[in-house]
Formats: C-alpha cells, sequence, structure tokens
DNA sequence: GTCTATATGCCGATAGAC
DNA sequence: GTCTATCGGCATATAGAC
C-alpha cells in the first residue's frame, strides 16, 4: 500500500475546493476532507503542514480563478467599458462561487507573505484605473473601486441588502463613481 | 452564595465585550469568559442559550455604540458636512475597535431578525443620503457609501491596502462619490 | 432558581509504529 | 507515506448539589 502515494498537494487542494464549494467554507475539517480522499486525517499533513497551510494554498487557487474571469472580461475593450466588465465579472465569480470569494478574501499572511494571485488580481485592478483619464490618481481610484465592490460583495453574503440582488446597487453606484472619477476631465466615454 | 445571582446578561455581555476588544474575537470561548466572571461554563446558558446567542447580543450592543458616535457626528452640521463627519466617525469607531466591529458585522441573524442596532444604523445612513440633492435614489446611494466604506474597513482590516492607511484613501473616495452624487444637479451633464 | 460536576463528541495536531 | 493511538481545547447536554 505505499509506494505510488495516494496524495500530493494537488489532489488535496483540488478536492478540498471542490468540498467547500459543496459544503461551505465553515464546514471544512481535516478529518471529513481526509475520509473525501480515502485516507486518515494525518495523511494530509505531509503535505500541509497546518490547517492554516491549506486554507493560503486555497486563497491563491481562488485568487488565480478569479484573476482569469477578470482577465476575460477585460479582453478588447477600451478603457471604461473594461472597467464595467471587469466589475460585473468581479460580482458574478463572487455571487456565483461564495465559499471560493469566501476563502480568497480570508487572506491571512504567511510570514507577511501574501497569496501570489492576490498580488497579481491587486495590480490588474491599478491597471484598469491607471488607464482612465482623470484628475485623481489611479492607486487612489482603484482602492476605492476595490473597496467598493468588494463591501457590495459582504454586504450581500452577509444578508444586509435588505434582499434585494446586489446587481442594481453595483450598476448604480459604478456610474456614481465613474462619473465621480471624470469631473473635470474633457474627454469623452 | 445563591440569592443576589451572580450573574446576568447584561454583565455577561459587558464582560464578553471588553474580552474580545482585549483579547479578539477570535479568542472568544464560554470558557475564559467563565473563568473571567467566576464561575462554571455552563452558568452562562442560563442566560444565553448558545454562544451565537451571546454574540447575538454583542452585535447588537456594538451597533448601538456605533450609531452613538455616528449620531454625534452628524449632529447640527448641513448634508454633505455631515456626510463627511459621518463616514470619518465610521471610519474611526472601526479602526480604535476593530473587534467590535468585527462582531457588529459578523451579523448573523437569528430566526430571521437582525439585530435592531443594525436597523437604526442602516436607516441612520440612509437619511443621510437621502438629504443630499441628486438625480439617483437615495437608498441606492445609501448602499453605495455604505459598501465603500464597510469595504475600505475590511480591506484593512485584512492588511490589504499595502500598509498604507485608509484616511487617504476613504477621503478620496468620499470625494469620488460626492462629485458623482453631484453631477447634473449643480451643472447639467 | 442558580450554579457545579461530569460527560459527549467535535476539532486541529502530535508521536511513533509499520 | 500512511496508520494507530492519543492529547488538549472547544461548545454543549445532563444530572444533581445547594
Amino acid at each position: 500500500m505505499s509506494y505510488p502515494s495516494k496524495l500530493s498537494k494537488e489532489s488535496i487542494l483540488q478536492v478540498a475546493m471542490a468540498y467547500i464549494e459543496a459544503h461551505g467554507l465553515a464546514e471544512l475539517s481535516m478529518r471529513f476532507l481526509a475520509i473525501e480522499l480515502g485516507v486518515t486525517p494525518n495523511a494530509l499533513y505531509r503535505y500541509f503542514s497546518s490547517k492554516a497551510d491549506l486554507e493560503y494554498a486555497m486563497a491563491d487557487e481562488a485568487g488565480r480563478l478569479l484573476l482569469a474571469a477578470m482577465t476575460k472580461a477585460a479582453a478588447r475593450k477600451n478603457p471604461l467599458e473594461a472597467i464595467r466588465a471587469v466589475v460585473q465579472a468581479y460580482l458574478k465569480f463572487a455571487r456565483s462561487h461564495p465559499e471560493l470569494y469566501a476563502v480568497k478574501m480570508q487572506f491571512f499572511t504567511i510570514n507577511g507573505q501574501e497569496p501570489s494571485s492576490h498580488t497579481e488580481v491587486w495590480q490588474f485592478v491599478t491597471q484598469l484605473a491607471a488607464a482612465v483619464p482623470t484628475r485623481w490618481e489611479p492607486k487612489d481610484l482603484a482602492v476605492s473601486l476595490w473597496a467598493f465592490l468588494h463591501g457590495m460583495v459582504d454586504l450581500d453574503r452577509k444578508g444586509m441588502l435588505e434582499g434585494e440582488k446586489p446587481e442594481r446597487f453595483i450598476e448604480v453606484g459604478l456610474e456614481v463613481i465613474l462619473a465621480g472619477m471624470l469631473t473635470g476631465v474633457t474627454a469623452p466615454a
């Protein structure tokens, strides 16, 4: 029962991702995960030194999925259209895969290191904002835009939107922010 | 040792609030709380039927404290000044009492009921937004404003602002949003 | 009516055998 | 590389002391 090992970092990660999508992040335990993989709980610790270590890898993987969705949405669009499309893609990802979004945003650093995909998502948003002609700093705009998006997603997930769907709020809020970004600029959209 | 009971809902709540401010929400356990109160863990269950029940009461109390800070900040100010002041007060509360903010926003409903203070905070924000002359719906503006604020606080708490303080981001983002809110009002679009 | 003592069954994690 | 056995911590249920 030994030589071809039953496990790998990759297989554990994939099963863990599927598990939280099916049962929720809060339900994830090393025990159930081990059952799903047909091993005893302790076998997992050869591949991830702690549950936190595994969740860090999950956050990274979820970030990669989100970035792929955002990149696809932005393809071949002018700056403003790209922002609108990416915002919709971000919202769609967060609502379709709430547990993946949750594990990504749980986001604890390990030894001061953040998951690499997070850095990439952040750079992507910054570049989006930088492409808009405006009198504000691109980085400030990127932070504001991301805060608005994340805030909306989080309020929605917590049931704080009084039963209404976030799509329309996002639409209105985004128009307000875009209008604000463009004030004092002569260029059309 | 019996008649004047050692515990009460109120005393447990107050000790629990102090405990999470000192040690963090994640460290709260019925065991440590009981030690702090000089009783055995199970004594607490006479007053709160579960840990979740206690946290619900804590969320309500934290909401009351936040609302008090916001109300005070808005006093005797015109609409735009009030919004700026309330935003600063909200941010200050969230940064000065991150664990109280966290327990408030944990916000799980019990039997579909939300903590009453949450409803009051929400109404307060809506009224603030309604006082601004704008072509958008007050409720949409209130949601956008709150999402932006909460998002910024949450990104900051998770260390996602690259070490920079949220105050300046909030300042810029708020100006962008206010500018957007006022477009088409002072000057037609 | 209020609290203590004790026990159940989760959890993450460790030690050491095979 | 995986398993068996086990630890200590957690929320919580039950029984009974006062």
